[in-house]
DNA sequence: CGTGTTTGACCCGCGC
DNA sequence: GCGCGGGTCAAACACG
């Protein structure tokens, strides 16, 4: 007699734009998305007057940030959401965000995400009609809008509640105030590890402090804190979703006190990149998981994979058409804003440490449909772009995410950026 | 050597 | 106060 009301919200939300609602088994695919083709201006009239707060726009990239109080449902109005960085409407409709206008919001990856308030309820069936989330006054212009006929997916047709304290299926303990929870697919087997474990990539540089079994679920819950810099207090865990076994819930949890890593360090991210061919062979390897949890997520997310191959297709063209739309004359040859080209490149760097990272793919690729907005040098619109949230890296299966489903309670800022994927 | 993961033990919040 | 369970610590070990 599980309790699941205090699960994180599984909301999955397909942007596909096909509008085919998947049975079951379209759980696992997971639609491609890619970088924003649109970098949203972040907003600050002046940009310098961020340079000294890097992260001021780095909070939830990956979300549509609604503000805490924010309760998904049909008639609670949307309090001011916290300004997102890429907090966009895109495909999914009209977003509810300062300073950005609702055509600058399109095409961005973001519009595949929900972000939901950690205390939000929502005890409503995630139809798409739920989704719905008035704007509040304010002075945000846009409400977060999720149109029904792009909403492929919503998973988790039983009353949904975003861990409230009140729950009691899950205890919410302290940190978990502050969290932001991420709904992701699963990434593909290639991003994952011999035991099975998946590793969405950021651009921080994260490092597993623990791991333990989630009473309730079969999957263990992974904890990790930023290694990028010394002090940061930047944690995340990651765990498979109880109701779909495809998609990766990861909650943030406080903030990075510190620029994005130009450069990860020595190991993250690389020094186990590669499977370790000594895995069976150490006198002493360590512990393994269970042979069966391994079969287990292993096939499903080959599964996943499977079908995220044709839904990439049609996310490609998707994207083509982005790309259509864009205006050349603000990218280089390699697709990327001139901003980026800077001799700072945070890109450059990157490519420095991993040419072969499919995060360059994600840079170039994902990029190059996007980014027209910033323009300029405006450094603020390269902070933006850097986000690393778009990084979720989805190795060989940049096909992945599709969708998102959020929840904040505080805005707390986390951004996200590629982590360093390795293998054990 | 520096960085990472693994994992058992411990701490602590919360409900009863 | 007690027990459960989640979150963190830190030693041991792996890797390049």
């Amino acid at each position: 007699m599980e309790n699941y009301h205090g699960d994180l919200a599984d909301i999955v939300v397909r942007a596909t734009g096909s509008g085919t609602v998947g049975d079951g088994h379209d759980t696992a695919a997971v639609t491609e998305w890619q970088f924003p083709t649109n970098p949203i201006n972040f907003s600050s009239s002046d940009p310098s007057e961020d340079f000294g707060h890097p992260f001021a726009h780095l909070r939830d990239p990956l979300l549509l940030d609604i503000d805490n109080t924010t309760t998904i449902t049909t008639t609670t109005p949307a309090p001011a959401p916290a300004v997102s960085g890429f907090g966009t409407a895109g495909s999914l409709g009209l977003i509810d965000h300062k300073n950005i206008e609702a055509d600058e919001m399109k095409h961005n990856i973001f519009s595949r995400m929900l972000q939901i308030s950690p205390n939000a309820k929502l005890t409503a069936p995630c139809s798409p009609s739920s989704m719905l989330v008035p704007s509040s006054n304010h002075h945000h212009n846009h409400s977060l809008m999720i149109s029904s006929n792009i909403i492929s997916k919503v998973e988790s047709t039983a009353s949904l509640q975003i861990s409230s304290p009140r729950n009691t299926g899950i205890k919410r303990r302290k940190s978990q105030a502050n969290n932001k929870v991420v709904c992701i697919p699963a990434p593909a087997p290639a991003n994952s590890r011999p035991s099975g474990e998946v590793v969405p990539s950021d651009l921080w540089a994260w490092r597993k402090y623990g791991q333990k079994p989630i009473k309730g679920s079969p999957y263990p819950r992974g904890y990790y804190r930023c290694s990028s810099s010394k002090g940061c207090s930047a944690r995340k865990q990651v765990e498979r979703s109880r109701t779909d076994p495809n998609m990766l819930v990861i909650t943030y949890t406080s903030e990075h006190n510190h620029p994005w890593p130009t450069q990860r360090n020595a190991l993250a991210g690389s020094t186990r990149t590669h499977q370790p061919t000594k895995n069976n062979t150490t006198k002493n390897s360590q512990p393994q998981k269970p042979k069966e949890e391994q079969k287990e997520i292993t096939s499903t997310t080959d599964q996943n994979t499977n079908k995220a191959v044709k839904e990439e297709e049609m996310d490609q063209e998707f994207d083509h058409n982005h790309l259509d739309q864009m205006d050349d004359a603000e990218f280089d040859h390699k697709g990327l804003p001139q901003s980026y080209n800077s001799e700072d490149s945070f890109f450059a760097d990157l490519g420095e440490i991993e040419s072969t990272d499919p995060l360059e793919l994600l840079f170039t690729q994902g990029f190059s449909g996007g980014g027209g907005g910033g323009g300029g040098d405006d450094r603020d619109d390269n902070k933006i772009s850097l986000d690393p949230f778009s990084f979720y890296d989805w190795v060989g299966n940049t096909s992945s995410t599709s969708t998102i489903a959020t929840t904040t309670t505080t805005t707390t800022t986390t951004s996200y950026g590629p982590e360093a994927k390795r293998d054990s």
